[in-house]
DNA sequence: TTAAAGTTTCAGTAATTTCTGAAACTTTAA
DNA sequence: TTAAAGTTTCAGAAATTACTGAAACTTTAA
């Protein structure tokens, strides 16, 4: 690896753990992003000096991810791994892999406990709350699925918009009222 | 704590690490919301079980991500613990906190590394994914900075619009090109 | 069908993170 | 000014998470 490329994988592997993976999979991911031709099981290991065990343990938790491809070298039995799709692809992935671990569990959870009955007046105070909560994690998972939707133009336009948003909304509104 | 309260401070204290935060950090911040009434750092360590210094420690990060307000009751010197903010304040806060430990390091490291020459092939192509990455982050980071400052009604709007964003984002457009 | 090449699993070890509890420090009513 | 009440800090213990390396398993060319 070269100094660029050992400062990046470095730092994905450090910022892995941030970002809902460890950090070996954080280099991993890293190193594949940086090579340009895919790498077999044991080049990510020799680069990364990480046990071949664990090289296969990432791998695994990158194709959950949908994360990696995987290619073949004609007369060689050794699978060989790259980075799948573009940048774009992948900071989807991630939002998606994240909203499904960090928000889902607790939307199912709130939804049963405002289904229990509330024998005092600190558990009503406490359902509100709960409800609130509810609420905004399931209007921000919603617009997140949806956004997710959008072809990745529209939301660029979106995106660079930013605040200006706001008044193509106007206009928006002002269409629907006439 | 009565059952529901319990099952939603300990829901809170497991996916704190996904969120950013610790356990017990979780633990105070989800008693602190459905309590009614503030409560002394002492309440929090008897309801939870956790030990005075590890409140303290919990208090002190719930303050530096400002998602508790203290009062005071007269002629008594305790400090009193509340959660700050509506439910919106929390979400605003808790993305903005991870924006910068999840984003801002990243951004900055790739920026030096684009800086730096690329002696190979390698480096070139590598430099070339760095600066899609960056260009990506930096675009996200700016969006998301804007749209916190949106007026939550605005924000309520666009969110609740969800795919019928592109309609309006088409009618923004034959405006402009008009 | 065999054996070479590759992949996966898993028990034990290492590293990291979190928590405790005692001691030090701070504040204020008397 | 004192001491009681409250708060903070921090070194070490406990719990959690990640990693290694060896062994088991799988695949396929010959």
């Amino acid at each position: 690896m070269t100094p660029i490329v050992e400062s990046f994988v470095m730092h994905f592997g450090e910022m892995g753990s941030r970002w809902g993976f460890n950090r070996t999979v954080g280099q991993i991911y890293a190193l594949l992003v940086v090579s340009k031709k895919p790498l077999s099981a044991n080049d990510i290991g020799d680069s990364l000096n990480i046990s071949r065990g664990n090289v296969s343990m990432g791998l695994k938790e990158l194709q959950s991810w949908r994360l990696v491809q995987t290619s073949h070298i004609p007369g060689d039995r050794k699978d060989y791994y790259g980075a799948a799709g573009t940048i774009w692809d992948m900071a989807n992935r991630v939002l998606e892999e994240r909203r499904k671990r960090e928000m889902d569990p607790t939307l199912s959870l709130l939804r049963n406990l405002m289904l229990e009955k509330a024998n005092t007046d600190g558990d009503k105070y406490a359902q509100s709350q709960l409800s609130e909560i509810h609420n905004l994690l399931e209007q921000i998972e919603k617009w997140s699925t949806e956004l997710q939707k959008l072809k990745p133009e529209t939301l660029q336009t979106l995106m660079k918009l930013g605040n200006g948003v706001s008044k193509v909304l106007e206009i928006g509104q002002r269409r629907k009222s006439n």
